[in-house]
DNA sequence: AGATGTTCCTGTCTGC
DNA sequence: TGCAGACAGGAACATC
């Protein structure tokens, strides 16, 4: 279940081994993983063959490869356009999607649905692969626009100030540098709506998913349904640290279990394993209260359609206005 | 217009 | 042993 972490252990295994590399083919194995691309996966195909990936940068969950040259398929008005990138591989790894570089020799993975072959290069391997197992995720090429907030942000990739337009919408990650908390802070109060709803908003803050929005609302010792619009300073304040603390600690156990040829998003199970507070932890005793001598136990509730976990007792449901 | 509900997909697990 | 149904969830889209 890639959230941000995951996505980001994904960036940095990835670009070393595609930066400067040519697309000399692209096979749509499953055609259902054209995501989004309006004119089909002929046209995707035609975009990409020839095409130079310039870099591999991401702005919350979506990851993507500007393109250097554009291929044989593109317009005129855009091939001629020199030296500066216009359009983008763009990838969504949804919930079960992978990007793995693999020899040649490799034999196909059960739930592989496009392959790209890249220009050799010594050493490394010549397939790029996108796996999918419930075509959650997909591929797409998209347009790259201008923007004036510096570039996509994220974690070390490129200054270049054009961000993939399916991703324009997209708020920053409480990773990025340039994250402001003020911005965020601000339009947080504006909304009439539950907080976790709120985290999982990606156009107000991005990168956080089910699982670590319950981590991050249970280490703050805020419930998910408090009203955005009462919400204090100081509050919202901690819920985004923690949220970057659990966001850190997945990143740094995805790190050090990625294996260079790999290029996956497994990287966080260990972390799963080890270090969730809340997710999944239904009938357990609260890790906190437990600390402290009381008894608690963990609360499974629907919400959103999705599972929330939380502590009866230091995670309080909130009472009507009064905060 | 902003908030909320629905849908896409398939492997795994549970209960009968 | 088989089968049906629940469940997992990011984000676009539909609907209030």
């Amino acid at each position: 279940m890639p959230e941000l972490p995951e996505v980001e252990v994904v960036r940095r295994g990835l670009v070393s081994w595609v930066r400067g590399r040519t697309i000399d083919a692209v096979e749509v194995v499953d055609p259902r993983s054209i995501r989004r691309h309006a004119l089909g996966t002929e046209d995707f195909i035609g975009n990409l063959q020839g095409a130079t990936v310039r870099d591999v940068v991401r702005r919350g969950k979506f990851l993507w490869m500007p393109l250097l040259d554009t291929g044989a398929g593109a317009s005129a008005e855009t091939r001629e356009s020199a030296g500066v990138p216009q359009v983008a591989l763009m990838a969504h790894l949804g919930m079960s999607g992978q990007l793995l570089m693999q020899g040649r020799d490799v034999p196909d993975e059960k739930h592989l649905k496009v392959r790209f072959r890249l220009s050799p290069r010594n050493g490394m391997p010549d397939q790029l692969r996108f796996v999918d197992q419930r075509i959650f995720g997909g591929l797409f090429v998209t347009d790259l626009v201008p923007t004036d907030d510096g570039g996509p942000g994220g974690l070390g990739e490129s200054p270049l100030p054009l961000i993939a337009g399916e991703a324009a919408h997209i708020a920053r990650d409480p990773l990025d540098p340039a994250f402001s908390f003020d911005l965020f802070y601000r339009r947080l109060r504006k909304r009439k709506t539950g907080l976790k709803r709120a985290l999982l908003d990606q156009g107000l803050v991005s990168g956080i998913g089910n699982i670590y929005a319950d981590e991050a609302l249970w280490r703050a010792r805020l419930h998910y349904a408090r009203p955005t619009d009462t919400l204090r300073r100081a509050e919202a304040e901690r819920v985004i640290a923690e949220a970057r603390e659990v966001m850190l600690d997945a990143l740094a156990a995805g790190g050090t279990s990625f294996d260079s040829l790999y290029v996956n998003v497994n990287g966080a199970s260990g972390y799963f394993d080890r270090s969730l507070n809340a997710y999944g932890r239904e009938g357990l005793e609260c890790k906190r209260c437990a600390a402290a001598g009381v008894s608690s136990r963990m609360k499974r509730e629907q919400f959103m359609n999705r599972s929330s976990y939380t502590c009866p007792a230091c995670q309080p449901r909130p009472r009507n206005g009064r905060w």
